[in-house]
DNA sequence: TATCTCATTGACCTATTTGGTCAATATGTC
DNA sequence: GACATATTGACCAAATAGGTCAATGAGATA
């Protein structure tokens, strides 16, 4: 379980687990070089493999605590009894953002995550999927209230147009935040520019 | 100039490119592996060296090759006097699609073949660079006809909507292309989908 | 059938990189 | 000064990198 890990300050123990979520999301476990790792966390390769014991083991306990995190500081919060879309998807911008703040790759992490070529990875992979509960299109856009929508429009494809523009959206702020290194990025800024977009899509969606 | 590959039956010689186009495109010049692009050929290595000379040259011969398709099938083609955002939008479909059915990793590569960690590589790209014409967001959307839009909206902020929803879209037929092999894909089912949208997109900008 | 030609292979080369270890040292505390 | 812990970087075997080349295959010519 990674014990030595988890004691470690945070400053460290972060530096450690931030570097090793951008490799991981950026190149999957294959392609992931422990060397640069162990550069980007500003630690030798030795003390480091003194925490992780095996790039596998790392790599297990990533996904494990970003599941628990994305579980816990996000999906659990979500309120999906909102029907407004735009409500919706800002409350979801706003979890967010307090993740990435802390861990930019998270997200990415999340989704690289699954394919491998360790016949022994993909196992325990497997075995960690049933019942893990996930945040997709469908989810997000299940139930939304249908009735606000101008006349006239394709309701599927204007879900898809606000899916894509949130992606877009998303993507420029990642963007954003990764470029800047110094940690203190301007959370109001971002929030005004978000809601800014919001709403745009009403005046375009809505009646 | 890799005359061999060049005088090469179509078939072979697109497989090759092909293959290389996907390595390069998905892990850059460094990370991509030329054991990789040959097997994906269905050639033996010292074959495929025998037709490329290096890594290197494969990779600059690529380079070119990719600019003069996208200047002379794409480029030159686009009418930028088309003032209907619309309008120049589905012209730039048409134009792509018939470039992605024979090279399904040509703008890929050409976004992301720009820095390397090989010196002499990045001195040769800088040097092709100067007086290349790209397509950015900008021209794409450049000198367009406002007076067409529904009144009260932000203009540049609808201007990146229309942008997100079309990288959206982009992706969406890049996938779908990618993932069937043979090589028919359904053109004017693609074409119908793309015209259903812009169809949309009227609707929700324009008057 | 024998010979010449050229396309094609895969074993092989050296150099680098891989994940991972460990004896040696730095640092701090009593 | 003695002890304990934190930390390093040289080092390991295994894998992979880009690239070569002697040996083979197949087809045409005679």
């Amino acid at each position: 379980m990674l014990l030595k890990l988890v004691d470690l300050e945070e400053k460290r123990r972060d530096a450690i687990l931030n570097a090793a979520l951008k490799e991981f999301a950026t190149k999957g476990f294959d392609e992931a070089s422990t060397n640069v790792i162990a550069k980007e966390s500003g630690i030798s390769k030795g003390l480091m493999f003194h925490y992780v014991n095996s790039k596998k083991d790392l790599f297990l306990f990533l996904y494990d605590y970003c599941t628990d995190i994305i579980n816990n500081e996000y999906l659990e919060l979500m309120n999906f009894n909102e029907r407004d879309i735009f409500e919706r998807l800002r409350q979801s911008y706003l979890l967010q953002l307090e993740l990435l703040r802390k861990h930019p790759w998270i997200f990415e992490f999340n989704k690289v995550s699954t394919i491998t070529k360790s016949e022994e990875i993909n196992k325990e992979l497997e075995e960690r999927l049933k019942g893990k509960q996930s945040l997709c299109y469908e989810t997000m856009f299940d139930l939304i209230d249908e009735s606000r929508f101008r006349e006239g429009l394709d309701f599927e494809r204007c879900k898809q147009l606000i899916f894509w523009a949130n992606v877009g959206f998303t993507n420029q702020i990642l963007e954003d935040i990764r470029t800047l290194e110094n940690n203190e990025f301007d959370y109001d800024k971002i929030i005004a520019r978000i809601d800014g977009y919001f709403n745009e899509l009403r005046k375009l969606f809505y009646k």
